[in-house]
RNA sequence: GGUUCCGUAGCUCAGCUGGAUAGAGCAACAGCCUUCUAAGCUGUGGGUCACGCGUUCGAAUCGCGUCGGAAUCACCA
């Protein structure tokens, strides 16, 4: 039960025992108090005003009575014009915080039994990944691993565009001007060879638009399986795929399932001709087949060719059929770019119509470009940002950093190198998560991304804060968390409270009675507190930027804390637990928050 | 032209299921390291929440309209 629950839960039996009415405690409007005035919790009296026929300062100061008298949670109040201000007893968040600190799965959410798929990155085999890119790359991680924190079980997938006519021009180019080139023979990443030679069919076609013909050529040999076409087709996939997979290495990304075109490209074949049948689609004497979506305020859309061949969105009918029954799927999440929201809304009409029930249940997480201060990335003007140049530049700027402060004089060069990767990925992914999906957002180059204020950067760094003073309490194995501690292999897996040797030596902690919290300690508790709600409302919202900005405002807290109190100087060992296992706290939900958006947190930088 | 999304400080972004005097970071300026990590903390300046009308006790938040920006409306994917 959440603090503004309970709060509204007495309320609802004061306004009962006061004035005689019923009033549903989820009607009441419970918020967290501004920090101007004096109190935890505010209830907004106005919308009461009708029952008790008082004024908002009468009303507010009777209830806040009958709440102070009858409820030792609730210690004092004040109503200042309609808002009744209310502060929760000590004790009330000494027992709050204990619970928490015990949990050892607070923050995951209990598992609502539905099982969903999440798409997202869907490449093209014919050039390496750009920044766009990796906001969908980000995005689809941080929003899979964010539902699983909700409790639903999650299938990352992707699907991957292995096949067309955009795939035949670098086939054609390599043929005709790159003399053999291979990855291994000219020490280029794959992709980025694909790549070279989709722009320099682009140069070919302008010089000769007739090699189009050619092209197309090779698209009809393709689909007729000619074997050398096959070969060469395999093997500059292969040349991308590699590059790809050493690109989603570094970013951290990785699917449970891959799905492929040249074996989905086909699906959706049948339902078109169910959709004649059900007369949900007409075909035209041409021959090609439409869905007339004009009484929906659309326009009609083509979903096969005059020459029987099909559509893009054809294959994505059939592949989201094919999906939902063999993963037995509640929902799917597609993550794309908002240039397609017209693509996503047909499909979801489209589906309905064919009397698919889980049509409702698709989601299209439709997410803005990411634009340079001069506009779109444009591949011809030679703007693209690349993934793999931009994850090259963060580390470099982390190392730099890094070295400046001179903090790292004992670690070793293998440590260092994990670190620096750590630090320039996690200001990477911070600076793309935290802003609002759906808002297009601006990526200057020229200014590198920031490692001060509101960053990636700047939560490691609370982190790894935290960690040292963790480290000089006597607590030797760095962090009193069983996840990251085993996974180091640091100690055989004990259980949490377990690995706070520290907190043994520093006398048996009970909150509650003896220990006094401070304000800034209750408002570190209240936030942590928060937590599984936030986890609950980014889910709902399919926003990993919640998160980003909730571990930003704990991270921000620490700090303040951190620098108006001497935490290891505390002479009351009662207390002394108290704050380290309240700053372990803070750690171990910064960690897995951040772990919700891909993003690690050291233990010294 | 139709549809959808967006418009908050010089810049980048929070806040938007209606609540009190709209918040951060960057940039600028002024302070704080013999004391647990200064990638930090404290302070100053900076706003017609694009504009107008409406709903309401109360609007950055909801509705309508106007202006400005973006995307989309292919027998491309």
């Amino acid at each position: 039960m959440t603090p503004e629950s309970f709060i509204a839960a007495k309320a609802s039996e004061a306004i009962k025992a006061i004035y005689g009415a019923d009033v549903e405690a989820s009607t009441l409007q419970v918020g967290v108090t501004r920090k101007e005035f004096e109190g935890d919790f505010t209830l907004v009296t106005f919308p009461l005003l009708r029952i008790t026929r008082q004024s908002p300062d009468a009303t507010g100061a009777a209830i806040g009575e009958w709440l102070v008298a009858n409820c030792p949670e609730i210690n004092a109040f004040n109503s200042v014009k309609g808002f009744l201000n209310l502060s929760l007893s000590n004790l009330y968040w000494s027992k709050v915080f204990e619970a928490m600190a015990n949990d050892a799965d607070f923050g995951q959410l209990p598992s609502t039994g539905r099982r969903v798929m999440v798409e997202f990155s869907s490449p093209n085999t014919n050039k390496p990944l750009h920044l766009g890119h990796v906001r969908n790359n980000l995005l689809g991680s941080a929003v899979s691993d964010l539902l699983k924190a909700a409790g639903e079980e999650v299938i990352k997938t992707t699907l991957v565009n292995d096949r067309g006519v955009h795939i035949c021009k670098s086939m054609y180019a390599w043929q005709k001007r790159f003399n053999g080139a291979t990855p291994e023979s000219t020490g280029k990443k794959g992709d980025h060879l694909v790549g070279d030679c989709y722009v320099e069919y682009a140069k070919m076609e302008k010089e000769n638009p007739s090699v189009l013909d050619d092209v197309h050529r090779m698209l009809v040999d393709w689909e007729a399986g000619d074997k050398e076409v096959r070969d060469l087709w395999q093997r500059m996939n292969q040349w991308v795929f590699d590059g790809f997979d050493q690109t989603y290495k570094a970013l951290g990304i990785s699917f449970d399932k891959t799905y492929y075109e040249h074996d989905t490209y086909l699906l959706g074949k049948e339902l078109v001709q169910e959709g004649l049948r059900k007369g949900v689609f007409v075909q035209d004497p041409d021959g090609s087949v439409w869905c007339d979506l004009t009484s929906d305020g659309l326009d009609r859309k083509i979903v096969q060719r005059s020459d029987g061949t099909s559509v893009y969105i054809t294959q994505d009918l059939g592949t989201a059929e094919r999906r939902f029954a063999e993963n037995n799927l509640d929902s799917h999440v597609y993550v794309v770019g908002n240039e397609q929201d017209y693509h996503f809304q047909v499909l979801k009409l489209i589906l309905a119509k064919l009397g698919f029930d889980w049509a409702s249940r698709i989601y299209h997480l439709s997410y803005g470009m990411v634009e340079l201060p001069e506009g779109k990335m444009k591949s011809r003007e030679g703007t693209v940002v690349d993934a793999d140049d931009l994850i090259e530049k963060m580390y470099e700027e982390a190392k730099a950093t890094s070295e400046e402060s001179g903090k790292l004089a004992e670690m070793s060069e293998e440590e260092k190198d994990r670190l620096y990767h750590m630090i320039g990925l996690g200001a990477l992914k911070y600076f793309i998560l935290k802003v609002d999906p759906k808002k297009t957002m601006l990526f200057d180059p020229k200014e590198s991304i920031d490692f001060n204020g509101n960053t990636g950067p700047f939560i490691q760094y609370t982190h790894a804060r935290i960690c040292s003073i963790l480290r000089k309490s006597g607590v030797q194995d760095g962090v009193p968390h069983k996840e990251t501690v085993a996974a180091r292999g640091l100690v055989n897996g004990g259980d949490p409270s377990g690995s706070l040797g520290g907190m043994k030596r520093s006398g048996s902690f009970r909150c509650g009675s003896s220990v006094q919290l401070s304000q800034k300690e209750i408002r570190l508790v209240k936030i942590l507190n928060s937590y599984p709600q936030k986890v609950g409302e980014a889910a709902a919202a399919y926003s990993p930027a919640v998160i980003a900005n909730y571990c930003y405002d704990l991270a921000k807290e620490f700090n303040q804390y951190y620098h108006e109190t001497q935490i290891l100087k505390e002479p009351d060992q009662d207390v002394l637990g108290m704050r380290l296992k309240l700053i372990g706290t803070v750690a171990g939900v910064l960690r897995k928050a951040m772990n919700i958006l891909g993003i690690e947190l050291p233990e010294r930088m």
